[in-house]
Order: C-alpha cells, then structure tokens, then sequence
DNA sequence: TCAATTATTGCACATTTGCGCAAATGTGAC
DNA sequence: GTCACATTTGCGCAAATGTGCAATAATTGA
C-alpha cells in the first residue's frame, strides 16, 4: 500500500466516519432505488444546505453516486467498491 | 443500529480517517508483538507527542489496546474487534 | 412568463483538529 | 538519589470542519 493509496483509503473513512454523513449512508443502504436530497434530509438533523454539502463529500470520496434528474439530485451507494475496501481493511487488520 | 451505535461507529472510522493515525494502524497490522510508541514514531513523519495523541485516540476508539511495560507503553492491534466492524459495515452496505 | 420545487453556494461563526515545542511525568538503571 | 530514556501534557497557532441562514441557480409545470 503506498502513500497516495493511504491517503486515498483515509479520505473514504473520514468520509463515513462523521455521524450525519454515516446516518445517511445507512439510509442509502436500505433502499434498492437511488434517493433525492429532500428524501435523505429526512433522516439528518441538520438542514438542506448541510446534507448538500455532506453528500458532495459523500461523492467525492466515492461512497455514493449521484445524478442529475431533473430539477432533483438523486444518490446511491457505490456498493461494490466501498465494501471492498472496507474488508480489504479488515483483511489487512486479521486476516481469517 | 440505533444512535449510540452509529456514533461509536462514526467515532471508530473517524480515528482511522486520518493519515498518520491509518499508517500507524498500518505500522502494526504487520508486527506480531506489541510495538513502543518510539518504533511506531519512525513510521510517521511527525514528532512523538503528535504520535502520543493519536495513540490515545486509537485506544479511546478501541482500535488499538496499550499496556505499560516498565518505562514504555506498547500498542497492539485490536484485531478482531476492528476487523469484525468494518466488515459489519461492508456486509451493511453490500450483501454478497 | 411566472411560480414552485429542488439543490447548491456564499458568508459568517464556533468548534475541532493536527501539529511542534518545551516542560512535566513516569520508570528503570546505576 | 541522580541520570537517562520513554511518554505525556500544556500551550499556542493555523487550518479544517460542521452548521445555519440567506441568496442564488437549475429545472419543471401551469
């Protein structure tokens, strides 16, 4: 694992690892369709503008997608990929 | 997952959502015994009490468990704790 | 065109964070 | 006790972060 695949990992748990940002991935996990930000702002505590920036982080460091439908934004998990490293971790950290 | 949870969570990805706390993780994930915390200072480029800090934080997080042996504190990997709720949260986000 | 809906951005603010340096603390060796 | 070594803590600082409010897009529908 070198410096820039480090830092990279490191910017995916920051992302998860801040309670709004996590509530709202757990939201995404639950629904089979891809959720606008109205939708999500419902399980946070905090306003519109707040979620917006939450999940532009989300997206940027590649926990979910989004997509311009409309007037709407709507979002889901990239699941593969941040599973995958999730347990990549894991492996790292015990190995089975 | 209720409030509490999903905070501890948050606070577990966040401790490991940082640079140099993830390389000391890294740092460890390798070595069998304990490390002291002047071994695991070479493995990052910053002084010793920023390693100090972000050791306590890994323990508060309960990713890493310190023990005092005479003059120095050693660290070790929680292993199975940290690996079982990172694949908790992989398997949440992607059921295989 | 105009109003309504959805999302984003600018701004200000308080808080948190990571860091280095120096000092303090704890501990073993002599 | 005194010294050396390992670690932690206090302090200050700059940068980053999370947040709300208001203003501004962007887009649809009447």
């Amino acid at each position: 694992m070198n410096e820039q695949e480090l830092e990279k990992l490191a910017g995916l748990l920051k992302a998860l690892g801040e309670y709004n940002r996590l509530s709202l991935v757990y939201n995404l996990c639950d629904c089979q369709a891809p959720k606008n930000a109205m939708c999500l702002c419902e399980c946070c505590s905090i306003d519109a503008s707040g979620v917006s920036r939450h999940l532009k982080v989300l997206a940027q460091e590649g926990v979910v997608l989004s997509e311009r439908k409309g007037r709407e934004t709507t979002y889901s998990l990239n699941r593969k990929e941040v599973a995958e490293n999730l347990r990549a971790l894991a492996d790292k950290i015990d190995i089975d």
